[in-house]
DNA sequence: TTGATAGGCAAGTCGATACTTGCCTATGGT
DNA sequence: ACCATAGGCAAGTATCGACTTGCCTATCAA
């Protein structure tokens, strides 16, 4: 479970698909798509960018929701909190009031 | 240099090395090899060791002083910090008191 | 100086994974 | 009914990354 989250933050495309579901949630495949060629240049087919969204949904990263021929996707920040508190010592400087 | 840190944190190797880190730090390369095999069993070489070591070390997350025939490898939590907060929304539930 | 310890360098293997291509299903509009 | 849109499935390629093996350097102790 949260060894996914690591191997699904490692590719930086993924990353970049977090990075543009935080500034629009719910946004589609296409939309995605799209906005990666836009922003970044990145010419990647439509499968590419089809799988590395399984991978971060599996890994807990993104929510999906079906409605009608559309298929939404939402970022869950959720898994992110677990992961660094790990390496991160009981007496770290942001929990010293 | 933060796109490494993804990257240094994908292996379930070098999380272990971490852990390891952050229970004692400034241990030597064959103490580090020598409680992974105690503790996990990890029958790696000391070379694998070595190279996840490098990982770490240019990711920034591990710190290396060179004393004498040994070299103290010690734990830096500093750049994990940073992965999280990127998508974090500012309005995050940590952050409002 | 000899030997043992701690570590580094370089090439090679092998499996994982990112990406493509081609075809198929389903929903919605006209 | 038709066609276009939104997405899924599966196999193939090709690159990257983890690990090993063998040899080499440097420090300390006898």
């Amino acid at each position: 479970m949260a060894e996914d989250v690591f191997k699904a933050l490692a590719d930086p495309t993924r990353r970049r698909i977090l990075d543009e579901l935080v500034e629009r949630d719910g946004q589609t495949l296409f939309e995605i798509c799209t906005r990666l060629v836009a922003k970044h240049g990145l010419g990647l087919s439509r499968q590419a960018i089809s799988q590395h969204l399984a991978v971060l949904e599996s890994a807990g990263l993104v929510l999906s929701r079906r409605q009608g021929r559309y298929k939404f996707h939402d970022l869950n920040t959720e898994p992110l909190e677990l992961i660094v508190t790990r390496w991160l010592k009981p007496d770290a400087p942001e929990s010293t009031p």
